[in-house]
DNA sequence: GCTTATTCTGTGACTTTCTCACCAAGGTCC
DNA sequence: GGACCTTGGTGAGAAAGTCACAGAATAAGC
């Protein structure tokens, strides 16, 4: 019953509606690196996060990835119960970034209830303006600034985090969160730490210089 | 009242819901070229296209544009009615893209609807899933296409739109629906035009092999 | 009509980003 | 120790974007 917490929406639910969601919401636990979600495979529904750190994703055919949005403790995920949304046809994935717990609830589920209950509709669509404003952030960001800025702001971000300036991170993991290719990811690391920014080891990237990375940033 | 019929939740509303909308909806007839909404000043609310062609971009600091998405009859924009939306803040500008007829929805009083009416919080549910699939397909184009498919693709719509081989538009123009520079397109089209695929003159666009284009889209 | 201004297109040179191919260094497993 | 895998490094070349400028077609002013 602990989940009741992690839904904003529940107590505006009926009893009923209620025993509904309990006789089927699930409860997993994953390692990292788990894949959890794949829109190929069957619906997961709700995405309900207990702890841990979850990855959306996209992935092309030639399986170049770009990370789309991150879930941390309690954030709630409709994208993997996109599957209910006749106007939305998705190709997201979801991987776990940490060991995470979560609970799910089917999308079928959540769908009856959008249509029956008003605040439950009311926190769908803020759900989805959301994750529509983090896309379109995103999709400005990847027109309209330069890879260095880009870089620089993800492993600023990544490092408040990770509550630290050593990232245990390979390249090519960077490059899937950025969409890119490792070389590219490579060569620019290798610029940073020319010019002092950072400290590169195998695995591991030493932010040594966090106010330089973030003027980059502007 | 005519546009009683484009508005597909009407009839699901009640009478004094309806007397509300028929109180505050605006008719508005604008030229070609006209710019209707933009994110810094007024909040338009929601738009109905009676008839015409509207175009949804978004614009950088250095002025580049790219299209995301466009209007016509019969179709609803949530968008410009993002100001009462608290989780969705955008930066999205709307122009003519033809001489255009169109009702506006405060976007108070829709807010209000959404908040009351299933229906109608259904209804814009499916606006935003249509907005962000729409999106996130945008996303995939820009990320994993080569611009030549790109600027295939966009020729072949184009003139299934105007229901014409003959387009008139200019580079700029495509430059700015593609979210690219002039000379960019500029060049992609001689290329073309050395292939016989289309035919340029000054402010027109002739395509003269549909069928190379259509499989350089694959 | 002729002249001037504006819009549209073309092009070369250069930068940034991406792609491909391959290699080297560090770590793991037997 | 040696085979193997993961990670990082690098050069060469392609694709796309930037900058600067020039010529051609059209519109505007007289």
């Amino acid at each position: 019953m602990q989940y009741r917490e992690y839904l904003p929406f529940w107590d505006k639910l009926s009893a009923e509606q209620q025993d509904r969601i309990a006789g089927v919401i699930t409860f997993h636990q994953v390692e990292k690196g788990t894949h959890i979600h794949d829109s190929s495979a069957d619906c997961l529904g709700l995405v309900v996060v207990k702890t841990g750190q979850l990855r959306t994703y996209i992935l092309s055919e030639e399986g170049r990835e770009i990370t789309i949005g991150r879930l941390f403790d309690y954030d709630i995920s409709l994208l993997s119960a996109s599957c209910v949304m006749p106007d939305m046809q998705l190709n997201v994935m979801i991987d776990a970034e940490k060991d995470t717990e979560f609970w799910s609830i089917p999308a079928c589920l959540f769908k009856n209830l959008m249509d029956e209950s008003l605040p439950i509709a009311s926190y769908a669509r803020s759900l989805l303006s959301s994750n529509f404003s983090e896309l379109m952030w995103l999709m400005e960001q990847i027109m309209w600034k330069s890879f260095d800025k880009r870089l620089a702001e993800f492993l600023l971000e990544e490092a408040q985090l990770e509550e630290s300036t050593m990232l245990q991170i390979t390249h090519e993991r960077i490059a899937s969160h950025l969409g890119t290719a490792r070389e590219v990811v490579t060569r620019m690391l290798r610029y940073f730490q020319s010019e002092g920014m950072v400290k590169l080891t195998r695995g591991a990237i030493e932010l040594t210089n966090e106010e330089k990375l973030q003027s980059l940033c502007e």
